[in-house]
DNA sequence: CTGAAAGCGCTTACAG
DNA sequence: CTGAAAGCGCTTACAG
């Protein structure tokens, strides 16, 4: 039993396939009564458009890409940032009546095979979430002529209209801080050095001690949790007397508290931490942590949302969404 | 400028539409001089096979739906179990050539919405993620007649296969620990009771007590760290002499731990805390979080294998996968 | 306001 | 092995 077509809804109803269309298109032009027959065949056979059919002859297909760059298999991050992103643009996607298709760019093939997919015409824009500045699929993309926008600054300028967080400022307010405090050694962990939101976050570390007698004090971390517990055990070895880190993202804060634990190090006693983001789980730690946030309620559906609306309207305007410290116990 | 056409290449290659799309399509039945000079002027032209075209012609859209139920607007979930799954799903999708379409099912309308996605063809298949007991939809697309599958098992049996872990065995191996540890006054913080991994949780730990002359004490939650804190508040109140506790997730073990410490207790001391999934955060909790996995090697990635591999063999035989305690310093 | 016709860009029997 | 033709299920000018 195949699905009914649009000739069999006209043929039920007794009236042309193009009154048919019509009505289910929601056409003003059409008689009431003409409708009410159709609407009555539409129900009765329980007809739903073909997306195929309507979308080759259309040559729009209502969904939108949501392109994430992915890490090399095997690792697999838990980056909540991920999922709000990812489900906030769902959510509003979807209650603009659009599809999302989500495709995961990692390695070089599966590159080559989002490129495929976006000239065959599946989707009528993308929205790329944290690529990482070495990616060339941004330079692609933009090339295709399709809508593209970026959550987050891309290394190469001028590709396509993002929305980012204030990173510079954000991190000045971070280790502002920390020296309102009075704390003296300072040091950071960052982020890969590949990513836009940790490079600013590293400058702004850097041009804020500047003139203010400290020296930089930085380890590399990768934006994981584990990278950061790494990179404070080799904070600790290089500067044993360090007061006060300042890392890149929550996640890597909350692997950086526990290796200060494990050093038996109090917090903020002994070393205050800072971190970036303001994830849930910052409200959790031991102590809860202090960190940097995007004010303007949930973050991730307002940036979202911005980004959507660049998408809708073919504007060109990138925006920088404010940010504020958040002060809880870790420093 | 519009993209070239299956046309535009065999005028280009002066062959006929049909060599052309058996060249495009690899069929082994074309000379290799044809294929030859097809392959040129695809390359020539840039052409790349029109996906709405196609889908229409073969009834196939070689794309699979994840269907995410999703918490009501405002809320915003961070589970890690969600982020997960739906990364590991689209990366094997993708490696297989397909390609993934998300799906949030939460309120009313956007459930409607997703049955006439499915009706319209848009995909060969869908896996739904965690539903809800109470969530019409799973019953709903069973009837449609597409290959659907479960990440989860659902209340009602039999309408899909299902892969899950198993949820009685590794909460009776929670609640055991707790007992071999000596504990006396062991209670629960479920998850919300119309998910079938809550109820089985909770009914492992009612069974595991029996007979052993200690009588249960249950708080409710909802997956969220907030519920488990607000949950073990209220066992606090309830039973201030409790030893032990086991949280049906990590995730309300996490927020039980903040309320432990704010309430002075000592864990493990005190009140010995075990949890569920071992999620990455568990690693980092203060102390590190006792709790309960499915032992192969990368959850998330084995589970969805095994579902994708049920999806493409329209196979009906559900699968349960093992589970283990791992012991850290909560309990 | 309604219908007949053309066409979106492919694939696939069917002849040859 | 190759090509002409039909057809997948819609929408959309175009007449009327």
């Amino acid at each position: 039993m195949r699905r009914p077509t649009l000739h069999a809804v006209a043929a039920r109803a007794g009236v042309s396939k193009s009154s048919v269309s019509r009505v289910i298109n929601g056409e003003p032009t059409v008689a009431p009564e003409i409708r009410q027959i159709v609407m009555a065949a539409v129900t009765e056979l329980g007809y739903v458009p073909n997306g195929a059919a309507r979308n080759l002859v259309t040559q729009r297909t209502n969904t939108i890409a949501i392109i994430v760059s992915d890490p090399p298999a095997g690792l697999v991050s838990d980056d909540p940032m991920f999922a709000m992103v990812v489900r906030a643009a769902s959510r509003q996607l979807e209650a603009a009546g659009k599809q999302v298709s989500l495709v995961l760019a990692g390695s070089e093939e599966s590159r080559a095979r989002v490129e495929q997919y976006l000239a065959a015409g599946h989707v009528d824009g993308a929205m790329l979430v944290s690529m990482d500045g070495s990616d060339p699929l941004p330079a692609v993309l933009a090339r295709t002529g399709l809508p593209v926008v970026s959550h987050g600054r891309l290394s190469a300028p001028g590709l396509m209209p993002y929305v980012d967080n204030d990173n510079l400022g954000g991190a000045t307010k971070a280790v502002q801080h920390l020296l309102d405090q009075g704390r003296q050694r300072i040091a950071t962990i960052s982020g890969p050095l590949d990513m836009t939101a940790a490079q600013d976050r590293l400058t702004a570390y850097r041009e804020t001690l500047k003139g203010t007698g400290r020296r930089s004090i930085v380890a590399l971390g990768d934006f994981t949790r584990i990278s950061g517990a790494e990179a404070m055990r080799q904070l600790l070895d290089d500067d044993p007397q360090l007061d006060a880190v300042f890392a890149a993202n929550d996640l890597m804060a909350i692997g950086a508290l526990r290796t200060l634990r494990e050093a038996g190090r109090r917090v903020p006693e002994d070393v205050a931490v800072v971190g970036f983001d303001d994830i849930e789980a910052a409200l959790y730690t031991a102590p809860p942590l202090t960190t940097v946030r995007s004010p303007m309620g949930d973050q991730a559906a307002r940036t979202t949302q911005l980004l959507l609306d660049l998408l809708a309207n073919g504007s060109a305007e990138s925006v920088i969404l404010p940010t504020e410290i958040v002060v809880r116990e870790s420093a």
